[in-house]
DNA sequence: TACCTTATTGATATTGATTACTAATAGCTA
DNA sequence: TAGCTATTAGTAATCAATATCAATAAGGTA
């Protein structure tokens, strides 16, 4: 895999952004400085970095995927209203899911690798909104 | 909401199916017996139905929703390979999960309707494969 | 039973996200 | 520096899903 600074911006960018980026989102935040760059090299990169364990991605039902710098087991909690994602770090909560598998695999003969957890509910903020 | 055979032949149809399946499965199954139904059709009932409560959704990386029979809590397995999806009903795992909302909702304030937990791997048939 | 109101449908156009394609470009290696 | 080839830019194509709207049919009413 060769280096390239479409790449080396794109990371960045995700690095940079703070929260749970889209492809687009990346786009959006880089093009008016980097006029040439192209949305396909931003999916084709957020995707490779994803597939080399680089990136996370987070899917959520009705939004285009978002990717995640933290690429260690951990959760999220999602808010059904605006799309907010939160990182969860909790390793307590973690060992439990772990713990889980070897009984999963029993029950199911699958070959388990990870665990995909999301608490769903409203962030404060539509919390706020809802209740006013 | 009126009741349509439409909506009956939709409903039917997941439950008679044994997975998981998606829209344009559904349609794929119905569209021989009942030619002038619309794809559309199959769409607009699951969401509703799935929006009342009475289907579940499962949303995976990389593919079309599918739609569960199953409305209570329960979790999923997931084969990254095949896309094969197995329901698991383990209530000392909901209940370890349900033990964290209050935790999770301190740590992020939001207010928590429900989690979403995927275990991820290969299913039996796909670990046969590969590793043959 | 016939009628009326309006939710629902069928058919299709449209949208939105993502991928495929391909000629041009630019990393890397010798 | 030259040459090989992975990568990019630009755009067309694909796929899932939704929007639109005239025609239809549920189901209440007289």
């Amino acid at each position: 895999m060769r280096n390239t600074k479409q790449k080396d911006l794109i990371m960045k960018t995700v690095h940079g952004h703070g929260q749970h980026p889209t492809a687009d989102e990346v786009y959006q935040s880089l093009k008016l400085s980097n006029p040439k760059l192209s949305l396909a090299t931003v999916y084709r990169n957020l995707n490779q970095f994803a597939d080399n364990g680089e990136l996370g991605r987070v899917v959520i039902d009705g939004e285009p995927t978002h990717f995640d710098i933290h690429t260690g087991e951990h959760s999220h909690a999602v808010c059904e209203n605006c799309g907010k994602i939160m990182d969860i770090f909790d390793q307590g909560l973690q060992n439990r899911i772990s713990e889980y598998f070897a009984n999963i695999e029993g029950m199911t003969d699958f070959h388990l690798t990870r665990a995909d957890l999301k608490f769903i509910g409203l962030c404060p903020e539509c919390t706020a909104k809802k209740t006013s």
